[in-house]
DNA sequence: CTTTAGCACTCTTGCCTCTCAAGTGCTAAA
DNA sequence: TTTAGCACTTGAGAGGCAAGAGTGCTAAAG
């Protein structure tokens, strides 16, 4: 009961024509498939030893085979041929992934619905930081007697600003004392150090203007929080109703339902593990999710800078064509990858990028 | 021929009905729903009636009656009784309509899906300026040698920035000029008159830092194209599936996509017409979109102020229930349109709001 | 003129049965 | 070890049948 060459052909014609075909495959049809010198009678016996052996399944006698989670799974670690792009995908995608604005918000999730796009699977994507996120720097800005904006940037060089009215006059020597104070106390610092009684000095120091300094604070805090929580964006989820194992529409509903609730999915794929930004596939039974019992996962993973990460995914049935799904996924985080300019620049930022600055650096420009 | 009392009491219950239970329904069952003295012979008369004059539909002999669109129509202009939303509602939906950050398009984004949350439907959001925007100020700040932020400022009280990373060094005087220049040159003008002349002149003018202007110009285009552009949210697609009219799962996949498509969505629904926060109901071939020939479409607009002005709905099956609907759309149409602080105050921003700040204006804060 | 009771008619739905085709497992021979 | 042959299993699909729901029509009653 051994996997000799001739049963691995077959298994892999197998995982084959049914992603292709989504339909059990018989004996006689993999003879023509696989090329294979044989008759259907000796591929039916190699099928038989398949299925003790654990790589196939019948859905009920008298059907043809279907691969089994752990068939797709030698599939994939060992009888795939890996896909290569062609031209027209990647410059396809490229143009597509041509992005004007570049805050790591909107450019996550405007990846997520690329992929989506791109291979026909609903998508995930979210970023996470190792360090916890402080604000390194304020400005104030005064634009007339009652309002102001504060500009505050983060150690991961994100930018965020707010507008302020305020139901009293401001001056400019306010400001600026106002803007010193929030630099010497309120930097550096992760949102657990904002406590009351940082507050209640800061508010002593601030002399007349007491009041608007918690305004700003609280701000900053938002900033913070914001940076921190790191949201799942989820698209294209009608495209599971593209495939046949989700006609029953009570299923694609209840996965859609999951997808959509956008908590837990973040808890699922704990970014430790390989840090380099090879593709996972986790099949069917291996999702910890039971919601995802009898779906499959493919994700990619790339690096942000700054102490961050992201990963970026999709969900299907198991019967996916991987080959196709990793290449597509490996290769769109591989940009992020470098759109992010990696580990050394630090390009992250709120709002647009200039075309055509810094050509060394932006290479993914020129891709387009 | 002509629509009694009793006959629109017959109307009104079967849509009513219908709406609840998506069957057909026949003579014998409106007789105790609708408290009517009559046997199901004068029943049937009525509705023979009421189906000559185009307001029922008969799915097919023998099977009960269903409203036609104009029996919707009928029922929503006339027959309807207005939806009030218990407290309970109202207050779930103040719960989470809370947003820390109010950034526009985010705020737009958010209440989409809580309508979708809230009504089990589908929904859009969408915001769109009458007048042209353009930015009335410029503020770079500087960050150290090889790197600035600029910050942008428009006419809707947006405030966006950016930062800029540069391969040479930059001094705080020619940031200074630069900042000069723009908030001279650049101001007060919308997107279109950014021309190659203006540009050049202006270029002249930085002297040693015309390298540097054309960056920041890029950057203010983008600020404006970004906020010109009215893209549309859509959310809550999955919940087409909970309804019976969407069992077959290539109807709901086409619908499904062609609400993704996010284009077309935005001109179906011209925001000429009634001002007034009212909500419009379009009943199944009242929608110009072929896509959109079987379902309807309720809509609420809501006033963002500075010249802009919102719209949210949601898209479902013509069988809907419009009461509650148009009751929940109109309550977050209101909410909104308070959020936005009317056309009076302005305080529309990119960022946080400051929490009990300004009482007199934050009303909604204490609905909370 | 309007309402009601009665009845024949229509049409869908669910259920049962039957047949067909596909594919298997097993056995015996090459 | 491979192959040919054959009996067996099973799901999908077609057809038929009965039940149930609802209608339209007619004739009588108010």
């Amino acid at each position: 009961m051994e996997l000799t060459a001739r049963r691995r052909k077959i298994l892999r014609a197998i995982v084959e024509y049914y992603i292709e075909t989504a339909e059990p495959v018989g004996s006689k049809a993999i003879g023509k498939l696989a090329n294979l010198d044989c008759s259907s009678a000796t591929i039916r016996n190699d099928m038989a030893a398949l299925e003790k052996m654990g790589y196939l399944e019948q859905p009920h006698t008298s059907a043809g085979r279907i691969p089994s989670p752990k068939g797709y799974r030698i599939y994939v670690n060992e009888l795939m041929e890996h896909h290569k792009l062609s031209i027209q995908e990647t410059e396809k995608m490229n143009e597509s992934l041509h992005l004007k604005m570049r805050e790591l918000d909107r450019v996550i999730d405007q990846a997520g619905k690329l992929v989506s796009q791109f291979t026909n699977y609903p998508s995930f994507a979210l970023a996470e930081g190792k360090e916890r996120v402080t604000i390194v720097r304020y400005d104030l800005l005064m634009i007339d007697q009652n309002s102001f904006i504060c500009v505050a940037m983060t150690n991961t060089n994100v930018v965020k600003n707010k507008l302020f009215h305020l139901p009293s006059d401001i001056t400019e020597p306010q400001l600026q004392l106002l803007n010193a104070l929030l630099n010497t106390s309120f930097t550096g610092k992760p949102l657990e150090a904002f406590s009351a009684d940082l507050m209640e000095t800061a508010r002593k120091a601030a002399g007349s203007s007491y009041g608007l300094i918690s305004l700003v604070v609280s701000f900053a805090m938002d900033v913070l929080q914001d940076a921190e929580h790191s949201s799942v964006h989820t698209a294209g989820a009608r495209h599971l109703l593209e495939h046949p194992e989700y006609r029953d529409v009570e299923k694609a509903h209840k996965l859609m339902s999951y997808l959509a609730k956008d908590d837990g999915l973040s808890e699922l794929f704990p970014m430790t593990g390989q840090d380099g930004s090879g593709t996972r596939v986790l099949i069917g039974p291996e999702n910890v999710a039971e919601e995802l019992k009898d779906t499959s996962v493919v994700l990619a993973s790339y690096d942000i800078g700054e102490g961050m990460k992201g990963v970026i995914g999709v969900v299907g049935p198991t019967r996916m064509d991987y080959a196709k799904i990793t290449a597509k996924l490996s290769y769109m985080a591989d940009n992020l990858s470098k759109l992010f300019g990696g580990s050394s620049s630090g390009q992250l930022q709120s709002a647009a990028q200039p075309k055509g600055l810094n050509p060394p650096k932006d290479e993914e420009e020129e891709q387009k």
